[in-house]
Formats: structure tokens, C-alpha cells, sequence
RNA sequence: CGGGGUUUAGCGCAGUUGGCUAGCGCGUUCGGUUUGGGACCGAGAGGUCACAGGUUCGAGUCCUGUAACCCCGACCA
């Protein structure tokens, strides 16, 4: 796209209210903007950046049979009354709403209970089984304080999956392919080397949850890090026990804070036994669901990542989830960066070229801001040698290079 | 929800013991000169001083209440 058409242009300045690094470059650069606390906006390009996140995820879950649905944010209390979870001192993030009629819904805050509702209406038989559905749906959480800007919201779109298996051993396959499938995820995200799968609790009906935390100064949550086998504990269960049950030396562990970006749960029949989510299995005889459900915030996700990945001039995308794959910057010589714009167009890459007229500094400093991986900048200077300048945001070296030059070297970074 | 703080132009801020037409920087608009790392000159526009009430001849300034926002803590299947 040509940036002068761009409502949402970089600014110098936002707010002095936001304290965290990913809230001021994220509505610094146009892709986010605040409207109340921890209600944000999604602008275009960091709508961009959300679906490539949504996309990688989609493919990791779909590989494995997964299949993707959607469900309500209105919710019917009855369904939730059966597991007890509608009380507001159970779940004290709770909005709730009301019909015309005075009759009470709740705003969905997660989805186990209309899940497994939904599930229980069309099970009849364990060769249905296993089943793996997930969607990407906004959840709306009344937290008592909504803290470091994108990092935790009141509104925020989840991906959650949950599995639907016969009995414990075939959820204990499941869940270990998909844990499998988020470290792919993370490492597809470009975050899998910050990214720990940590051992934490599992509340009251499994010994353990696995939460996946990226290293993060911002992170609201303290870990134990064993570097060499790339697994940590949550402060929250760290013991002598549980370092001698996960057979880690406490020599090795390494106390860093950490960004809760997925959270991974079995949950077994917990919600499966009050929704009656049952099947005849083999014998004939009814048996209730064995479940597990698996959490990705996707803005804490995209922030956490800004939070990873940037620098004093701004945000460094990974190059999979920037919201455009190559920055085209003009010194002049308009036409003859439209011809490479539309050639680049032409070649299937996503372009945002910098089309306005102002100085070059301004051009090279929103460019750093918002942070795609390509810089090409096109001038008289080297028009007249034939040539065009190629940067990397993660590097400060400058390449200057003829056009079959340019385009080789744009075509070996994205290949693959 | 407890403690602390903040609220004046889009953003950052100043505004004295209550006193005249509420200012400054950035941004923005127009004109001109500029053009390889946030240019310069000139002229403009932009305000319910968070909201409600009170004290006063007079309130951005003092008092009371409310709201929103920020930080720390608690909370976070």
C-alpha cells in the first residue's frame, strides 16, 4: 500500500500514561490505539500482523485435524450453572448483560461450558472420537486492573482449542501433540528461542498445567529457567519436590520474569460429567469425555513479541508476521519507484511504499518505527549507477545492489 | 478491591497569595525556501481548564462530591 493513503501515520508522541515498550511503539507506529483501559483498537497494520499470527496457528492446528469454528459471545447461564462457574465468586471476571425480558446472559470470558455443550449434542459413540475443535473469538474478562497496555486487556481475541478424547491415555496423546503444535507455533512466531514451556498449576483437577512464557523484563510472572533442557517451573509451584519430580538440579535454574502467552490444560472430565458430554464406547457402557483446551492470547502474543523484538528506533518483526514484507522508500524519483513498487507487486511480495513528500529522515525514521524486515530505497544517486540500496532492520549494514541483485537477494530471505 | 498519584489545545507541559483577552513546545493548516537520518522562515487555526455543585465582586487556581486514567499491592479456571 502507499503510506500516504495511511489514516493511522507514526507519531512522536503518545501518551505518557504507557509505561510498557510494546503499547508506545505499537500506537506510535499506527497499529494499535487505546480507547479505554485495556480496551484497544486494532488499526490496519496491526490487523496485518494479527491475522499472520492467526494464520501460523491455523496451519500448526490444522495439520493435526483440528477444525475451526466459532462460537457465542452471549452466553446462557443454565449451561454454565451446571459446572458452577456462573457464580461471580467462582469467576470474578465475569460482565454480564441482560435481554429485554430481564433475562440474565453472561459475556464470554472462555468457552469450556458451550463448548462441551455443544459437543454433548452430536456425541453418540467413541468412533466419533477424537475431536478437536477451536476458534479465534473475542473474550471479554472485567479485570480489576488492566495493566502494561496490550499485555492485559478487558477484550482480546483468543484462539482457544479443545480436545475431546475416550478415555486418559488417548488425552494424553492429544495433548502432547498439540504442545508439540504450540512449540512449533512459537517457533514459526519467530519467539521460540525466548519461549519456555513451564510447568505450573494445574488448579483442582490436574496435577500440572504447561504454560508457555516468553522472557520478558514487562512479564508478570517469575519462572526457573533451565536453559539446557528448555523447560522452567512457575514460581507458583516451584518446590525441592517439583524439581526432584521433573528431575531438574536446582543449580540449573535461573529466575527470570516472563510473559504467559499460552496456557495448556487437561482438564479431563471436569466439565465433560455436569454437561452429561458422554458416548457408548466399545462395551456399550457410557463414559464421559476425556477434554483437554489449550489458550493463545493473540494481542498479548503480538505485543509480547514487540516487547522481544525491537530496538531505540523502534519495533523488528519477525519476518513471517510483519505487516508488510518489504518498506519502499523514495529520495525523490517518484515514477521510478512506482515501477519497482508495482514490479515488487507484481512478484507477489506485500509492499508499503513511502510515497510522501517529505524529507528523507522523516521516511527513515518511521521506517525503523515500524519495523517491517526489508528496507529498499530507491534515489537519483543510484538511479544513475543503476542501482538500489537494501537494508535489514536487524542489522545496520546497507547493501548496494543492481536490480537482479536486489531481487535474488528479497527472494532468498523470503524463501522457504 | 486497599494505598498513592494525575486530569489545562491532538501530545508533552507552565499557569504565582484567587485578578485583566488562559500560555509555551511539538504536531497541524497556508505561503515560501529546502530534500540521504525527524529542515528553516513567515502567517494562521485549534480550549466546556475532566464533570457536577459550592464559596467569592471575581475561580484553571479555594471547598465538597463524582468520573476517568496511571503506578504499587491483592486478584488472575
Amino acid at each position: 500500500m502507499r503510506y500516504s493513503n495511511y489514516p493511522f501515520k507514526t507519531r512522536k508522541d503518545i501518551s505518557s500514561q504507557e509505561v510498557s515498550k510494546s503499547a508506545i511503539f505499537l500506537q506510535k507506529a499506527g497499529f494499535f490505539e487505546k480507547n479505554l483501559a485495556g480496551i484497544y483498537s486494532t488499526l490496519p497494520f496491526g490487523l496485518n500482523v494479527s491475522k499472520k499470527i492467526e494464520n501460523i496457528i491455523r496451519k500448526n492446528l490444522n495439520k493435526h485435524g483440528a477444525l475451526e469454528l466459532i462460537l457465542n459471545t452471549l452466553q446462557d447461564p443454565k449451561i454454565w450453572e451446571k459446572s458452577g462457574r456462573f457464580d461471580d465468586e467462582v469467576i470474578d471476571v465475569w460482565f454480564k448483560t441482560e435481554l429485554k425480558n430481564k433475562t440474565v446472559l453472561g459475556l464470554a470470558n472462555t468457552h469450556e461450558e458451550p463448548i462441551t455443550d455443544l459437543v454433548s449434542k452430536f456425541l453418540k459413540s467413541y468412533k466419533d472420537l477424537p475431536i478437536a475443535l477451536y476458534q479465534f473469538q473475542t473474550k471479554l474478562r472485567n479485570e480489576l486492573r488492566a495493566k502494561n497496555g496490550i499485555l492485559r486487556t478487558r477484550e482480546f481475541v483468543m484462539k482457544d482449542l479443545y480436545t475431546f478424547n475416550k478415555d486418559e491415555s488417548s488425552l494424553d496423546n492429544i495433548y502432547e501433540i498439540y504442545k508439540q503444535a504450540y512449540v512449533d507455533i512459537f517457533n514459526e512466531l519467530g519467539v521460540g528461542n525466548d519461549t519456555f514451556i513451564t510447568f505450573a498449576s494445574g488448579g483442582s483437577f490436574c496435577k500440572y498445567s504447561h504454560e508457555f512464557q516468553l522472557l520478558s523484563e514487562t512479564g508478570e510472572d517469575t519462572i526457573y529457567v533451565d536453559f539446557d533442557k528448555k523447560i522452567a517451573i512457575n514460581k507458583e509451584v516451584y518446590n525441592d519436590e517439583v524439581i526432584n519430580e521433573l528431575g531438574l538440579d536446582k543449580n540449573n535454574l535461573v529466575e527470570r520474569k516472563s510473559i504467559e502467552v499460552a496456557n495448556i490444560f487437561k482438564l479431563k472430565t471436569i466439565y465433560s460429567e455436569p454437561l452429561k458430554c458422554n458416548f457408548a464406547d466399545e462395551d456399550n457402557k457410557n463414559q464421559f469425555v476425556y477434554m483437554g483446551c489449550y489458550g493463545i492470547g493473540i494481542g498479548r502474543t503480538l505485543a509480547s513479541i514487540v516487547e522481544v523484538h525491537n530496538d531505540d528506533n523502534g519495533i523488528i518483526w519477525p519476518k513471517d508476521i510483519a505487516p508488510y514484507q518489504i518498506h519502499l522508500v523514495n529520495i525523490g524519483e517518484n515514477e521510478f519507484a512506482e515501477s519497482l513498487y508495482n514490479e515488487l507487486l507484481d512478484a507477489g511480495y506485500e509492499v508499503l511504499w513511502d510515497d510522501r513528500d517529505v524529507r528523507p529522515g522523516v521516511k527513515f525514521t518511521d521506517c525503523d518505527l515500524i519495523g517491517n524486515p526489508l528496507r529498499v530505497v530507491v534515489s537519483s544517486r543510484l538511479k544513475e549507477s543503476n542501482q538500489f540500496e537494501l537494508k535489514y532492520r536487524n542489522s545496520s549494514d546497507v547493501h548496494i545492489l543492481s536490480k537482479e541483485e536486489l531481487l535474488s537477494k528479497i527472494q532468498d530471505f523470503y524463501a522457504n
